[in-house]
DNA sequence: GCATTTAAAATGTCAGACAATTAAATGTAT
DNA sequence: ATACATTTAATTGTCTGACATTTTAAATGC
């Protein structure tokens, strides 16, 4: 791993580079154990401090943990679900609020992607998440639910619809879409749309999965799309 | 903006994160510069060499840009889609990659949100796309066009078709998708599969995209999907 | 043989210095 | 007065050295 003298950008993101291109390209594996600061900023010729703050934006892209202490360093990560799910939703949330994305753009990709998985989740979701859907379908329909616990509830329920699908892949990957539409849907859906309607589409689409019915499902779903939407 | 005495994390992450929530809430907004490192290592009673670190990893997350001199510092970030992708498609590959994802399951994610974009697409497609995805299909015919070359050309061709839908947030979301499963599809697909038969499927999508056949779309996709995964 | 202590290695934090960069302020010549 | 050059101040980038804290392995003592 080496650096380019000649460029102009910052000493540690050049290093952070280098070594987050190690990791990408598998030249470095999970849990494989870095050299300490002091070895790598030997080996880039740099202080310790420019090769921290390098380590720094590594750790900020959960692509290495650090361990105190003899025998600790900084070891490559095991990237989980979990982690990648926190960035995913405050990334799509900026992306959202930052570029005036209207509340139609947002909610037409939404529902796009949930439809796909709706099929999936109609044949495969198991007893738990029917379990979870019902349970927010009941918590949706108690009087004096604020709003905000009202939205909280439906982002539950629809992650338990993308959940059924029992794809992780697609899990991930809808998470940073549901979750991120949560105050945009905060500030027009619960305002200007009645409960009740929502709560009987939501019970319409755990019926349909119920009963393993994908075509029902999806034109539950699509129903709650165009009454969302209008 | 404080940080917890009795937090025993590192005093950078506790203010990388104290920074991060101003900027995700909206107390700070867009182009909106930060306090200089010695005001912030003043604010909150650390040194600079642990207030740069902080701010390092707000950086590598995008969410500042710095500028050197008089007048620099730093400032909250307008978070591109550009930007967003490269993140997004690093995270999706480290996934997959990391936590042994198999091709079933990629592939199946994969083919479940291009099929929630393939309606919207044949209804919005303009002649550009059309144009990139006819494009895309001659090369795939081109003889002597080695392995790579011809995946790379799958994932523009299935990018494209997602762009045709023309909305930004799918685009995004897509991206991590598809070409993060890149590697997974040079392993396996183009060494057991006929490319013949390949650009066969990505031809019967264009024609119903040109004029605007959602459903005849819809079929070859899924035709193409079970080719693929058989 | 077990508990305790010690030593070593590593990251976390701090303080201070200087280099490099940039835009504004100032000065100077035409 | 304008155009151009110079200076100045503010800010980030980098380096050095020190000390604190944490953690484990090894040494020591009983």
């Amino acid at each position: 791993m080496k650096i380019d003298p000649d460029n102009k950008a910052d000493l540690s993101a050049q290093i952070a580079k280098a070594i987050r291109d190690a990791i990408v390209s598998g030249d470095m594996i999970v849990d494989q154990r870095l050299p300490s600061e002091a070895e790598l900023a030997d080996q880039f010729a740099v202080s310790r401090s420019t090769v921290r703050e390098a380590l720094k934006r590594l750790a900020a892209q959960s692509l290495i943990r650090t361990q105190r202490g003899a025998f600790g360093g900084a070891f490559v990560n095991r990237l989980s679900y979990e982690e990648a799910y926190g960035d995913q939703i405050t990334t799509a949330t900026l992306l959202l609020s930052m570029n005036g994305i209207s509340f139609d753009v947002a909610c037409e990709a939404r529902y796009a992607l949930e439809r796909a998985c709706t099929p999936l989740s109609a044949e495969r979701r198991t007893a738990d998440i029917l379990a979870s859907m019902c349970a927010e379908i009941h918590r949706q329909g108690q009087p004096g639910l604020s709003d905000e616990s009202f939205c909280a509830s439906d982002v539950a329920f629809h992650r338990a619809l993308v959940d059924g699908a029992g794809n992780p892949v697609l899990s991930y990957q809808l998470a940073g879409a549901v979750e991120a539409m949560q105050p945009l849907m905060n500030m027009i859906t619960f305002t200007a749309r009645s409960r009740e309607a929502i709560v009987g589409f939501h019970t319409r689409i755990a019926d349909a999965l119920e009963i393993r019915a994908p075509d029902a499902a999806q034109e539950a779903l699509h129903e709650l799309e165009a009454y969302t939407l209008h």
